[in-house]
DNA sequence: AAATTAGCTTGCATTATGCAAGCTGTTTTG
DNA sequence: CAAAACAGCTTGCATAATGCAAGCTAATTT
């Protein structure tokens, strides 16, 4: 949580995301987010995290509007820990860190987890589509134009 | 890179994705690669990152096959870092970040960098699709089924 | 009333990070 | 062709983050 200015200098929602986001612990615990999982006590042992950086990652979670607490009715012991819409829209963080693992660091009995689309009942795997074309994007097929200029590089990617 | 099972219990990729990439500099290194940097005084001078860990990053990122080094021709000195395949295959989890950022922590200015996609010209927003359906695919339609089955919870997501 | 549970906080040893300085092999410069 | 500059590192040391164990508080359960 300390990096002068996490970006370097070249200003980048990259850079923006990651100062909040950039520690394995917040993507695990939002991974269990997605998969149910809500509170504290749930958490930790799912993750075998140490309650000191557990609490001190709910908070952070909760401070960026990204979790939100809540008590439970039954159980005035109990918080709830749920995503917002903010959290929620992380998804397609979580489930870009899942394909890629599971292209390329799957063992022989293929991905552990299997992801379904519920909207077709088939299995989901995830592709990034351009919101214009609706076709596939590639590496290769990423430019930019920086809005702000910069020092750094020109154009092209890759 | 201390993390006696970064998973926890729970067998994911996403776990061992992060394994490798759960550090907020390594995210920044790859940013820098897909816009074109690949010498180690770009990165440098681009990030603001200390030299020790700028080469421990760099070498961690080879040795996992997600990037690779060669010497330049021209200059001896000179090395070049590009991203293989298995890292241009990142770009999902970069542009997933980005497009976060853009959505929630963009300031009034609107996105720092806009992204065009090359296939038909107009600005990129990346979606991500079911590549069964074709369908955008949103965080409350993912269900999952574990395939070597744990303690933890059962199905549903968020 | 005593024990248990959920969700924390605190103290302390270990590990990672950031900074500055230095080192090694190439070029480039005068 | 010697001196300076440059690219890419490594090393040492101070500071910050992490993990572990223990303890603490308020709300249940027994």
């Amino acid at each position: 949580m300390n990096m002068k200015r996490a970006s370097g200098n070249r200003v980048c929602s990259v850079a923006r995301t990651l100062e909040i986001l950039g520690d394995r612990w917040i993507f695990l615990i939002l991974r269990e987010a997605f998969f149910g999982v809500r509170n504290y006590d749930q958490f930790l042992s799912n993750l075998g995290i140490a309650t000191n950086i557990l609490s001190s990652r709910l908070k952070t979670l909760v401070a960026h509007g990204i979790m939100e607490k809540q008590q439970d009715r039954k159980d005035a012991r109990r918080i709830r820990y749920r995503l917002t819409e903010k959290g929620l829209d992380l998804y397609t963080i979580v489930l870009a860190f899942m394909q890629w693992g599971d292209r390329w660091l799957a063992d022989a009995d293929g991905p552990p987890l299997e992801l379904y689309h519920k909207g077709c009942g088939r299995r989901l795997e995830p592709v990034m589509n351009c919101a214009a074309c609706g076709k596939t994007v590639h590496a290769h097929e990423v430019g930019y134009v920086e809005k702000k200029p910069f020092q750094t590089p020109k154009k092209s990617t890759t």
